[in-house]
RNA sequence: GGGCUCGUAGUGAAGUGGUUAUCACGCCUCCCUGUCACGGAGGAGAUCGCCGGUUCAAUCCCGGUCGAGCCCGCCA
């Protein structure tokens, strides 16, 4: 029977069967070290027998190897244990050197990123570089028990789609069969179609991008989380369901990813004292940011890049969070889907800031019909055309309130580790000059 | 789409208008019984991104081209 890394400490006096990597060799003359590497991580391996040694002779890190050897207790040992008298077998012989080293930290400096993605098969095998990605999936993995328990349906929405109707990013065309078709930008209309069934419902997938983006916190292939719920009572009501589904996320991988994150240099996590993330108006902040640094931004529609850091340091510094809100978006930024507060003069609709950078937008939506049809019409689209035939059926039929997000899990990775560049927190980034591999 | 910066062994870097282009890691050979970024001795490995120009001479200077990085716009 295969025994894990992890458990061979718990064999002391046993001969065991390990299966597993070459990860490194170490020549000491009379005696070799060896780590084998598992999914739970390393096993040293002492073998004196020349023999035995000679078997991985010409043969290079990733070489597949099964060792049968006596467990012996070693406080020398990684982990307390390691495995003498061994024998090996190699069940896959490597042959070729690899191009990159993977025992040794990878590097993420921004110019050698091109590498660090072009060797991604190979650098994925290293123990700190998968720390990234087991932190990603365990991010989701809260995220979803924590729309499970509050009575969100899963749902899986087409990313083939017909043409472009939201409007905004550039779209991606595709032959379709003779016909053009288009990659989803987001499933803005099918979730909020689905509020009509389940009320609450979420997805996490994938959206596409044609914008020319050449930036660190952008992607043409993203992976989006987007919620939508019904019969809220308001935008505060959406704000603090995706604002309570972040801080549980981020404080349970704090909790179950402590070493890693310590390991990967993460920043200390900074949580609202009560649980309520601050929230600033668009206004305010181009006020605080504009006196801070002296010039007048009172006519952007939206925060430049500059200001979320600013109003993130601000927040952190002196409120003790890393999460903020920013709301109350001019109504010159607002689209056809989006609530207007007619009376202040703005958009329902706040951004969740996060240690610098925007990684969600939480709007509430407009869910009359009539109300709809007008700011369509308004905003010079043909609400008779077939894109939008199906989406305003749902609003016909009945849709009560609703708001949700579009909430960036590539960015909350990103900034959860620390990391400079969302790709980095991407295991195969798309951007515009890569798909491959 | 606009701006700025950068392309040198497999990887990461240094460097120069002039003889054999430097270093670290990796790789190969040998030595080494407690390594864990092991250590030591030796060795192989580079048409200096590509094309053109200036020059007696270009990896270096100039132009173009391709590729990369960062910032802005836009967004998650």
């Amino acid at each position: 029977m295969r025994i894990l890394s992890s458990d061979v400490s718990a064999h002391v006096g046993e001969q065991i069967h390990i299966e597993g990597w070459l990860h490194k060799k170490r020549l000491l003359g009379g005696l070799t070290f060896i780590n084998v590497r598992d999914r739970r991580g390393l096993t040293q391996v002492v073998i004196k027998d020349k023999e035995e040694i000679e078997k991985l002779r010409g043969l290079h890190i990733g070489t597949v190897l099964a060792v049968e050897g006596m467990v012996v207790e070693e406080p020398r040992a990684p982990g307390g244990a390691e495995l003498h008298d061994a024998t090996l077998t190699v069940l896959v012989p490597v042959t070729d050197e690899p191009p990159i080293e993977i025992d040794k930290p990878i590097q993420h400096k921004p110019e050698n990123l091109d590498t660090l993605f072009e060797y991604r098969v190979l650098n994925i095998r290293n123990l700190q570089e998968q720390k990234i990605f087991k932190i990603r999936g365990s991010l989701t993995r809260a995220i979803r028990n924590f729309l499970d328990e509050h009575e969100f349906t899963e749902i899986d929405t087409p990313k083939l789609l017909a043409e472009a109707t939201e409007g905004g990013a550039e779209v991606f065309q595709l032959d379709y069969f003779g016909k053009t078709a288009t990659l989803a930008q987001s499933p803005q209309f099918y979730k909020q179609i689905m509020v009509g069934a389940f009320e609450r419902v979420y997805e996490i997938g994938h959206s596409y991008r044609a914008e020319p983006s050449a930036t660190t916190r952008h992607l043409t292939e993203l992976t989006m989380l987007d919620i939508e719920m019904g019969f809220v009572s308001g935008h505060d009501e959406v704000l603090d369901m995706v604002g309570d589904m972040t801080q549980h996320a981020l404080k349970t991988i704090y909790e179950q990813h402590a070493d890693d994150l310590k390991s990967l240099n993460a920043p200390e996590l900074k949580l609202p004292e009560g649980g309520k993330i601050p929230r600033f108006t668009i206004a305010q902040i181009h006020e605080m940011y504009g006196k801070a640094n002296k010039i007048d931004l009172s006519n952007e529609k939206d925060l430049i890049p500059d200001e979320e850091k600013w109003i993130c340091e601000y927040a952190r510094k002196e409120l003790g969070t890393d999460l903020v809100y920013a709301t109350e978006f001019p109504i010159g930024a607002a689209k056809f889907y989006h609530k207007v507060d007619a009376e202040k003069g703005v958009v329902m609709w706040g951004d969740l800031l996060f240690r610098g950078l925007e990684i969600a937008t939480v709007p509430l939506r407009e869910n009359n019909y009539e109300t709809m049809v007008e700011q369509m019409t308004k905003a010079g689209l043909d609400v008779s055309h077939e894109g939008f035939k199906y989406y305003l059926q749902a609003f016909k039929y009945g849709l009560p309130m609703h708001g949700g997000c579009g909430f960036g899990i590539d960015r909350l990775v990103e900034k959860t580790i620390g990391l400079g560049n969302v790709k980095e927190a991407t295991l195969f980034p798309r951007d515009i000059n890569r798909l491959t591999p």
